[in-house]
Parts: structure tokens; sequence; C-alpha cells
DNA sequence: CGGTAAGCTGACGGCATGACAGGACAAGTG
DNA sequence: CACTTGTCCTGTCATGCCGTCAGCTTACCG
């Protein structure tokens, strides 16, 4: 499918050059966790993986390439969020559980990702079209598939005709997001983890289909 | 209010000082608007104002805090936000028109802040304090008095018990900011600005009142 | 064992950083 | 007008990271 690793100047890379590319990769990872984007240095990640400056850039252009290149891997295993809506229904109780489990894969996702998503998000917003498609295949699944569902239940009258689904699916995952990246901030407002859950699966169910989830 | 302003070494600006310093911020404000902000650099900066680096460092200890000086003075205009929800209410017709101002609002001053919005954000979402405080400011008004028309509701019985005010007010807020941020974003799902607003501000008017508006 | 390509690094010019000392400038004083 | 004072700005410098290259080492293959 894609062709073979290649470093900067064309050469093939073979098993212990992918290695040491994927040990790059998982010590930027790590220190994205830790500091500030801003802050990241070549050469600190270098050091972390025991390896030089110079080898950093046989794989990677610079930080940001290798930046990109995370965020791909993590934008596969993204598309996986899909299943959260495969084959559910939005009827009565299921549609409570429905709301419930997908507000629940999506915060965990983001979780896991934080510090990469975090990237992602900042590169997206200053409208670098890269980060942008990146972040679109991750949202593009769960978008679609709210879309889709919204779209069903206004063909058949259950949702008002001047409703835009995609409108609508775009703010409900743009809300999970957001709130993803800053759950912190609801302690601060005297909301626990816990609380949340709940209310963010009743705004999504809300959304799309307009009444209160039959629990 | 806030004491003098004091350069590095602790001298006090005089009204010259103030006038550099202040061209340096708007500089530098205009630099994030144009180019990543990983990619902001002293040099540039002192460069389109005319100045030095060195002029830049003895008002600013580094980016980061000349940074942190524009995010406050959006944080004071930002206050203002309370009063789109001040004395408004949401019950009948006035209650589609409170969410249609509140997301006009809202996404008006956003896009107006949008390049220093987004380093405040990714500063918040990187655990720094006090990038996290200045975003609390901002959305803390609105936060809380839209909390408080939930609660408010809630003790009327025309909202379910099981509903955490704060959890709701938060995740819709965080909505609006995210997709003020990511507007573009929605062209792609072929949803165009004009669309977006009565969308954003329905899901509001759901997430408040748990009912449709009647417009 | 010799050839070839992959893999890594030391070293280097270039540039941003951040600190300092000293010069330029405005304003008040005799 | 000369002198003083305090503010304001910049030239310069040591330091450290960036990004590149030539060249050395290692692995594989016939």
């Amino acid at each position: 499918m894609t062709g073979q690793v290649r470093t900067v100047d064309g050469r093939v890379a073979g098993r212990r050059g992918q290695a040491t590319r994927q040990k790059l990769l998982d010590c930027l990872s790590e220190m994205l966790s830790s500091s500030p984007y801003r802050d990241v240095k070549v050469i600190d990640v270098a050091r972390k993986a025991g390896t030089s400056p110079a080898t950093f850039y046989q794989y990677f252009p610079d930080v940001e390439g290798a930046v990109l290149e995370i965020a791909e891997q993590m934008a596969a295993e993204g598309a996986g969020l899909t299943e959260l809506l495969e084959g559910r229904t939005w009827a009565g109780k299921s549609g409570w559980q429905t709301a419930q489990e997908l507000v629940d894969g999506f915060l965990e996702f983001w979780r896991k990702n934080d510090a990469i998503l975090r990237v992602v998000d900042l590169g997206a917003a200053e409208g670098d079209k890269r980060f942008y498609k990146i972040r679109m295949k991750i949202l593009n699944s769960v978008n679609n598939s709210l879309a889709d569902s919204i779209a069903e239940l206004q063909s058949k009258g259950r949702v008002d005709k001047d409703v835009n689904p995609a409108a609508v699916a775009g703010a409900l995952v743009a809300m999970l997001a957001a709130v993803a990246s800053h759950q912190k901030g609801f302690s601060s407002w005297g909301v626990k983890q816990a609380e949340l859950k709940p209310n963010l699966a009743l705004l999504v169910h809300l959304g799309v289909t307009g009444r209160k989830p039959s629990k």
C-alpha cells in the first residue's frame, strides 16, 4: 500500500533504520506530552532517543514533519471511531445508550491521544491544510454517521425540516472534541468527570433527535 | 488599577516607552495572525516594529510573556460577553432570540480575536495555569449566566432534575468556542456560515431548556 | 573477502536568544 | 545655553539550537 519508508535523501530504510525512526517518533510523542509544543527541540528528541540531531534530519524534514507522521498513525486508529455509530439506532432506550457509548468512546480516544491532538487542533486552526486534513479524517467518520442519522430521522418527519444535519452533527462533534481537550476546565466549574459524561450524552441525544432521551 | 507599567529591569515606563511597548504588542498580534505560533520569533516582531530585539526584551521576558499580555487585554474585553445573557429570558419566542444573539455575539468575538484565542486555547490545553485562567475569565461569564438560567428553569421543574447545569453550560460554551475556531472546517462538510448559526442556536436552546424553540 | 548501500555522527556556518554597557534623547534647572 | 537626570534604545557578545555535509561504521550479499 504505502511504498517503502524512505529517508529524506531518498534511501530506503531497512529494519534498523525503521527502528531508529520509530524510536524518534516515540520519544517525540512523549516530549509532546510533557512540554509545550513550542519548546520541543530536535536536539532534545534526539538526545532522548540516544542518537544525534543529524539522524533525526535523516528521517524527517523537521519537527512538524515528524508530528504529522504521528498524527497520521493516530488518525488511522481514529477512523475506527465509526464503529461507535455503525448499526446503532436512536429510538427509545437504545438511543440513549447509543449517545452514551458515543460520548464514552470519543472521550477515551481523546484522552489517550491528547498531546498529539492538541497540536493537530492548533495546526488546523492556524489553517495548515495537512493538519486540517488529519483532523477531518478523525472527525469525519463520526460526523458523517451522525449527519446520516439526523437526515434519516428528518426524512421520517421526526426532526424539523429546517435543521441542517451536517451543521448539527459538526457542532456536536466539535463539542465533544473541545470538552475532551479541556476536561480539567470543568473541575473548576465544580463538574466531575463522572457527571460530565451523561450530560454530554444528553446534549448529543437532544441534538440528534430533538427530544429528551427515555432512560 | 494596575500599577504603572514596568520594564523587565524594574524601571517605570514613560510615554515613549509605553508607545514602543504597545507597538511591539500590536506587531506581535499581527504576526500571530499570519504565521504559526511556533514560528513567531522575537527578531521578526522587533523588525516589524522598527526596533531591535534588545528593546523587546526590555519590556517582556519572552514571546510567551508578551502573548499573555495581549491575552489579558482581550480577556478584559471578553468579560463583556456577559451582556449577551443579562436580563434575558428563555421562554417562548424571546428564548429563541436569546439563543441567536448569544451565538452571534460569541462567534463575532471569537472571529475578531481568533489568532490570540488559538494560542490561549493551546496553552490552556497544555496545562499552563496562566493561559488556563485567562480562558476561564472569558468563558466564565457566559458559562455562569447559562448555568444560572438552567438552574432556574430546573427549580421551576421545567428541566429534568438529573441535569447538571454547570456541565451542560460548560459543554455548550465549549461547543461555541470550538466551532468558532474551526469555522472553515464546516465548509468542507458543505455547511455555510449562514446556515451554521441557526443550528448552533437550536442546540443552545435545546441544551438550556430541553425543548425546541418556538420561532 | 570485497563491494555496495544503509546507518550514524562530528563538525560547521548561520541564526535566534538574552544580557549588558553605553550612547541618544527629552525635560527640567540655574 | 550648558548641565543634569532619568528614560529609552541599540551594538555587541557569549551561548545554544538549527539544518547540512562529508565521511566513517555497520550490515548484507555474491
